[in-house]
DNA sequence: CATGAATGAGTATTCATTCAT
DNA sequence: AATGAATGAATACTCATTCAT
């Protein structure tokens, strides 16, 4: 890479300003923030709107954050960042299955507490955002990276997990299985899909305690030694 | 369901005047469509920018499709058409396993072939959209889901699948890894996040073939029945 | 004046194409046209539709009028040619106010036969137009005001009339009267507007009869000799 | 009525903003914008077009109206209101004729200060217009009809009025000569429509003397008592 | 600091007119 | 002669951003 590592990880999207205002004023915008992009995306939030419904003015929020983009930025970032601390607190050495499915209830946990993080996520991914956007996202993806690698280190160690598995490649699959796992329980497209391809039938909801079985089962079964 | 299956997989999205031109034209109209919503996301999309990159007017644009969103609509609906018939030639009598590493080599080259409609689809997920948006994308999983009852179906029957699992859970989570491998191949976003989940270094691609591998390794350690 | 009088009175303002096809076609254009035009006015009219509620292609138009305008000017030029025929059928010589209550049952007529012209006569009147349809329209004033003329001297010699009216300006003053008539019984408004002046309840409707016998007093009362 | 009387003069077509900025810059915008719709009609008129004619910016005027349609009917509004204001100032108590020739006055005077307002109600009457434009306009009719219902009162009462009148059809005919000849002092169309009919030749000018007392002769004749 | 009025480039869409078939 | 697909300038309206108060 060009860049130094990390560079805009340490960059700041709001301006100074925006630390010393009042804190509650400061959760409402981002509060108000994170609800209007995860709902109309990037592009489609207008800044007026989000203006009036966090009850500051347009010259406020400018004083702020220099730009939309910046704005958007800050929610992204602070939203990694938030997510980031509560991966910190699952311990590698409980165990890899353990933490494997502590993960699953913390995403589980995150879909409801933080439901417009994911949406705002696609977003960042989607979009021709500045890029900068899925860097800031990738930051947290480096987070949990950093925590399966311990997993499969210390699985490996204590002889929980197989000796020739790639702890890579792994890695990826497991993510990915909870990576749409949270999606499930955060927008209603993904929503859907969970009820068409499991075939739950109108009225039925989903057992999230089958489904975090199933999954760690699926880690168990694929990577875990014989006993 | 109360709403007639497939009400709206029989409506069209364009003009019956797009039908009738030069296949040349309507093959560039699309392409250049998908193209300019993958990369921009369907708001950020311009229309006037969109006709001309197309090499047509913008008056035709809109003799061929009513407005912006029918044109989304139509990429989406032809994409997931396109998509569809590919997933309809695996045939679930191959054996279960066979089928599932089928399915990912199609879908690893859907990536390389459409590399926008996945952008695209995550867009039509993400979005206030219509909604009309989301549901069309829900037709495709809806085809998905169909295979995996079958290939399900068959491997029980046949034994390479282990009559306790779960079809439905199963068929779920074996398709979220389909859809994060590929992902994975389209966007910028996701191949970074990739990258960094497998823990590959600057230089190094990934191996298709090893992560393919891998994933159905996963697939019948956890679901295939022991011999 | 530089023009040569009556210049525009000969112009033509179809082509000559518009002559040869079949007299049905022609007249469904036209009425269509007409009441097109009455409906929405001149800017808002839109050819194409226009042309598809006529029944004929856009092409096909075209070759007949050479603009919008021209269409419009024809429209009013066919209108006023037909109410100038209707208005010369006046004989003079039956008396002035025989002639002049004659006139106000034309009046009540036309507005029945043709309802939409007398709103596009309004539009020519009020609209930028290319002051070519105000000219038009004048045309047709040009032969009522003929007829007046022609009133007022045989009312003169017969001794029906006073000797010491001002012609012109009675002219003026009762065409005024016949005009406002004739609108009354054409838009919506001007009907409001007739309701609301003479105090009509909600169920009533006025009587034709009362209102030329009231103006048709005014006229004598105002303009007529004592026996 | 099935309405509440008044419910649309009520009715506010300007947003908040426009009360409260430099009234300079208020009637600039509403007299640019009379001339405008005077001049072209409503749908002939640019919105773009007229915000640089008035001397601010597109975002401005429509921080001031929601729509084209809101500042028509404003104007409109403001229109009625302003004539309406005129007219009652006349007093009924000063004697039929005299009021009748004093509305008269106030009509010319009209026609020279506000010399768009009868173009733009004309407008308002003819096209398709929302008929909430219609029903503006009648407001001020109501007035006037008003008005002469109580100059026919007090002039029966005072024996000017022949007892036998019927006042509704006797007022609607005499504001059909008001009105015309107020228009005859607005528009071209109807300046060369009154030379024409007065058989006014190229030089020569209108006498408003001459046509007011001819048109209040004409009242008299018709509907004053006999000494 | 906070405000919100002002700005004007940019957006989706329409429609009079042309012209190849 | 008739067609209607193609054109693109023009339109009403939006919205990120600035700045005077």
């Amino acid at each position: 890479m060009s860049d130094e590592p990390g560079a805009e990880g340490t960059r700041k999207f709001h301006r100074n300003t925006f630390d010393r205002i009042d804190p509650e004023r400061r959760a409402m915008i981002l509060r108000v923030a994170m609800a209007e992009f995860a709902a109309k995306g990037f592009s489609a939030t207008g800044i007026n709107e989000l203006a009036r419904k966090a009850g500051i003015s347009i010259g406020s929020l400018y004083s702020y954050f220099a730009s939309k983009e910046d704005l958007f930025l800050a929610v992204i970032d602070i939203g990694s960042e938030t997510l980031g601390r509560e991966i910190s607190e699952i311990d590698p050495a409980a165990g890899f299955f353990a933490s494997f499915e502590s993960l699953l209830w913390k995403a589980r946990a995150a879909a409801d507490r933080y439901p417009e993080l994911n949406q705002i996520y696609l977003d960042s991914t989607t979009q021709g955002m500045s890029s900068l956007a899925a860097r800031l996202s990738n930051r947290l993806e480096a987070v949990t990276a950093e925590l399966y690698r311990r997993m499969f280190e210390a699985g490996k160690a204590s002889g929980e997990i197989r000796p020739d598995v790639d702890s890579g490649l792994a890695a990826f699959c497991l993510d990915n299985l909870v990576v749409m796992f949270q999606f499930a329980y955060s927008g209603d497209y993904y929503k859907d899909r969970m009820r068409i391809m499991t075939g739950l039938s109108d009225g039925e909801d989903i057992d999230d305690g089958r489904l975090v079985a199933c999954i760690v089962d699926m880690a168990r079964r694929s990577f875990g030694a014989r006993p």
